[in-house]
DNA sequence: CAAAAGTGGAACATATCTGTTCCATAGAAG
DNA sequence: CTTCTATGGAACAGATATGTTCCACTTTTG
């Protein structure tokens, strides 16, 4: 895992990047279907990951990764709670077809890695109870939940565009039904800022 | 389908029941584990199911009607919309694996059931609308994307639940977010009324 | 009680996916 | 150009789930 040729690096990329397409629509998908998404044999996808569980820690691993990612540029830390929870939404939601895979495939959320808890789990709950503190997330609704409601929300996202809804439209409704179920009662400031406000009636 | 003996309409339930069960534990378990949970043989689950397909088509109908009669229960016609929605997650939360598993089962989600736009559907519809003439709702929310919200905050209520949360408080949680983000901001009316006013600070 | 209905288990055939080995070849790197 | 890496494909073995058949046994029902 230090180094790796080029084109193994591209070789192995191209495999996990079809598993997660081919997974996301199909979880009982064979690995012959991920070779031949991937453009590469079979006997190749064996090679970088020797069994299946293999392959699913390896996605499960990249997708950490992402998550990790898509977290740090968020900036959990900078301004008001709430404006921060819509950059992590709007970041968590371009992960795309990995973000279904974590829901519908049962191997990736039984497995290891997501059992402990993870740096962004830590970013997202010490901003909640940032939140709470200043006034700005519903205190009755505590960080796990919180984390709950999010990850729905952008599933709830993604079924209806895989429907047929807009992209940017979803979006946007998700990220406003989000603010709101999340805003505190009292601190109505920031609640409707960004999203259509206009065209409320 | 027309008359069945009491014995063969109970065996026929136990299998069904011990299905749902399974397979909203682990969607890839075999009819063997069904019938083990059932208490029946194996043989027996395909006297009645002769194929996979047609246990999950069993499942999916019978899902259907107890979608219908949870519907039915929660009276959408009457009271304020927000509160019929209330009405609405109670009963569907009852649901309880029956409902993991039309997320968690492949199958169960193109199969053709499903397709079509049910009674049940159609009663949520017309409430959503019924809401945003009567500004109960948030105007910029539609029909379908309440749905997804609805199913989507259930999803996410069993899952804490499974996690280990505790059954009531999470779905006081539960209603709690919905509520809030669906209703109006002009309309606060209702926002408020039930669960846990009094622990507002 | 006797016939009929319902059941369980063994045995078998079949299909599919997995994982392995081997070899010839295409492509990169020196 | 030559060497070495990476690959594709065929062929094979094993595991597992499915679906079927048959028969003896139990329970219901008339």
């Amino acid at each position: 895992m230090v180094d790796e040729s080029r084109t193994r690096a591209r070789t192995r990329r191209a495999i996990l990047d079809a598993a997660v397409t081919v997974l996301s629509k199909d979880q009982g998908a064979s690995l012959s279907d991920v070779a031949a998404v991937a453009g590469v044999g079979r006997t190749t996808v064996h090679r970088y990951f020797p069994e299946r569980s293999d392959l699913l820690e390896a996605i499960g691993a990249d997708l950490l990764e992402k998550v990790a990612a898509a977290t740090a540029r968020a900036k959990l830390a900078e301004g008001p709670a709430l404006e921060a929870i819509d950059r992590l939404c709007q970041e968590y939601f371009e992960l795309g077809d990995g973000l279904m895979l974590m829901f519908e495939l049962p191997e990736m959320m039984n497995w290891a890695g997501w059992e402990e808890e993870t740096e962004a789990d830590r970013a997202l709950t010490r901003l909640v109870e940032r939140g709470h503190a200043e006034g700005d997330i519903d205190p009755e609704l505590d960080a796990p939940w919180v984390q709950q409601v999010l990850w729905s929300l952008l599933y709830a996202a993604w079924s209806h565009i895989r429907d047929g809804a807009p992209k940017h439209a979803t979006m946007a409704r998700c990220l406003r039904t989000l603010r709101k179920a999340l805003a505190s009662d009292v601190d109505r400031r920031d609640g409707q800022r960004g999203v259509g406000r206009d065209l409320q009636r």
